[in-house]
DNA sequence: TATTAGCACTCAGTAGAATTGAGTGCTAAC
DNA sequence: GTTAGCACTCAATTCTACTGAGTGCTAATA
């Protein structure tokens, strides 16, 4: 299986020779590992490398003077910099996924059924499982997507829910009150007027409404605008976000930890983060890249999920800095790519 | 505005005599204040209370060794038991709401509107951060609500949308993938004897489905099976959860800290938790009183919300033992209060 | 009999001092 | 250019001594 290449990185980060490049990747490796800053002897003693630690030494202080490696403190080994991890990232990567998750992702993928929302939220749990990392799962909203029946249902004679149905398969509700009482009929002649005014349009284009006086005109008039309100606020994206916990246990700090819960909680930034990663189109985002403070000491792996080629969402991971890069890229791209897949022919068994 | 207390004690604790109950009173205060063990000295400077120390801590002893009381450590103070706070919460009690956040609350259900589904999601954030626990909103599941329309939408040939309106104004939809390819008139049709079947029935309710061979009979099979097998999964309960980053606040260690996270991530879980405790007719769960160790060191206040005099959810706090009671209890009162009053008359304004 | 002052005792927590050791930077030799 | 050697740094650890909040017990008191 062709292994998409999403990732571009955002800037040039200037090239570094053989023997830098090993020992930058050592450096970020065992510290993944260890989460302790690494000594050049730990290094020396990395199998390919033929050199003393005096040699790595020197080395080091290089690789810190153009910032891929900083120290804690004067007697300390090095801990990797947010350009050390964005170096590695581009460059030292061979991420494939280990084959029990292949088959785990498979086997989620063939047996997962029911609801779009409900698909999306088990891949989110699905997707920090398998890493141990918090997941954001988005699906987009149906600005684009066209209106196939629009329905107004009285639950009395001031109160109506409006329900609409979309060519992406999302319904959504609104509930209609108006000042004055309508009759059962006056509903049904309404819904009628709003079918034939709204199918096949989508949310984005503007239609004539009926200028009449008598009440159905005035619900037509009242439905058609709440459906238009409601698309600049939000454009309906669902947010499904898997493994909250995981936060505490991969984040060291519980300051850090309360920030990054306080965050996942505004669902509306954290959609906004994954859709400016995937504007730029990168996939990771280390430490400040992403220019949002609160979470400058975290990694944000994003992976376009698409429709017949056109954006149907995303699939995101949450981590330290020190993430599992190799494995949580890979898991987060094999799961997008299934669920686009997933989307496309939705299952035709019975 | 009088006060319903729905609270029952769950076993009859033995009563204190005056004093040991000031006693235990000023402990728990304490402790709740300062997270501290509570010395004999405090207690006795505690202005309503005109004994020595050495009076104090021979009440102690007595406390301690009918279980109101525990000690860390031999040279600590002492700190309450879960039967400690189980007194303190039914007898030394007296809970009403601040001013500001009375008005905050009145606030807020005089300008919050939209869809059910958004006012609970709502409340779950109103009632953490009020209170600085995490919440949970639980809305009632609608088994017992009857169909008001039942719609049958074509995304194409072999994919349909089932999109249902219930009487207490919710609406789920379901996908149908019939195993052949219907066309529009059929489908149409189809819609038609659904209404026709289930319109005023509930999902508790079975019907008589057509056993013609055609297209539409199957259609109107499997559409009616599926909303039938949805009902014993789940009976639909919306679950809210409000200031998850609370708990990174209130519980001290990340080990409970991910532990709590990982119970609330169980949606499941929690909504039969709140259950449980409001089927008990009790409305603070303290320690392993609801009988699941894993929240042995948190407290869980429920208070149900009704419409009409019918249970229709509940909200709920979760806080540690040594919680502020007073205040969220009277919190949860006040806000499921004005829930209940907010579904009864739903908003008659423009 | 209940209360209290007094006192010896306990023990977690803190502060300081000493030690350790991982790791560095520098230099001189190879 | 590489490396062995060495002096140096500094966080972390260990140990000790000390502090003080708080207890339990006892004997005197009201």
């Amino acid at each position: 299986m062709a292994r998409r290449v999403v990732r571009k990185p955002t800037k040039i980060v200037a090239d570094l020779d053989d023997r830098k490049a090993t020992i930058l990747k050592a450096v970020v490796v065992e510290h993944i590992d260890t989460a302790q800053p690494v000594g050049s002897s730990a290094v020396a003693a990395s199998a390919d490398l033929d050199v003393s630690s005096a040699t790595v030494r020197s080395e080091m202080v290089a690789l810190e003077r153009e910032g891929f490696l900083a120290q804690p403190h004067t007697s300390a080994g090095r801990i990797p910099t947010d350009k050390g991890y964005r170096y590695f990232v581009d460059h030292l990567q061979s991420g494939v996924l280990g084959s029990v998750q292949q088959k785990q992702v498979k086997d989620f993928f063939a047996s997962v059924r029911g609801e779009v929302e409900e698909v999306l939220e088990q891949t989110s749990t699905l997707l920090s499982q398998m890493t141990s990392y918090t997941s954001v799962v988005v699906g987009a909203g149906h600005a684009h997507a066209t209106i196939l029946s629009v329905q107004l249902v009285s639950l009395d004679a001031r109160h109506h829910l409006l329900v609409t149905v979309f060519s992406d398969g999302s319904v959504i509700k609104h509930s209609l009150t108006p000042n004055f009482e309508a009759t059962p009929k006056e509903v049904m002649e309404a819904s009628r007027q709003l079918n034939a005014l709204l199918i096949s349009t989508s949310l984005e284009s503007r239609v004539q409404v009926p200028s009449r006086h008598d009440n159905e005109a005035a619900l037509v008039r009242e439905a058609v605008s709440i459906l238009h309100a409601q698309q600049p606020v939000m454009e309906g994206e669902q947010v499904f976000i898997g493994g909250s916990s995981k936060v505490a246990e991969v984040f060291d700090g519980v300051e850090t930890v309360r920030q990054v819960l306080a965050i996942l909680e505004q669902e509306l930034l954290v959609v906004s983060l994954v859709q400016d990663i995937l504007d730029q189109g990168l996939s990771v985002a280390i430490g400040s890249e992403h220019g949002f403070a609160p979470l400058s000491t975290c990694a944000l792996i994003v992976a376009p999920v698409t429709i017949d080629g056109l954006p149907a969402g995303a699939v995101g991971l949450l981590g330290p800095t020190r993430m599992k890069y190799r494995e949580a890229i890979a898991a987060a791209e094999v799961v997008s790519a299934h669920l686009s897949r997933h989307f496309a022919g939705v299952d035709d068994r019975g």
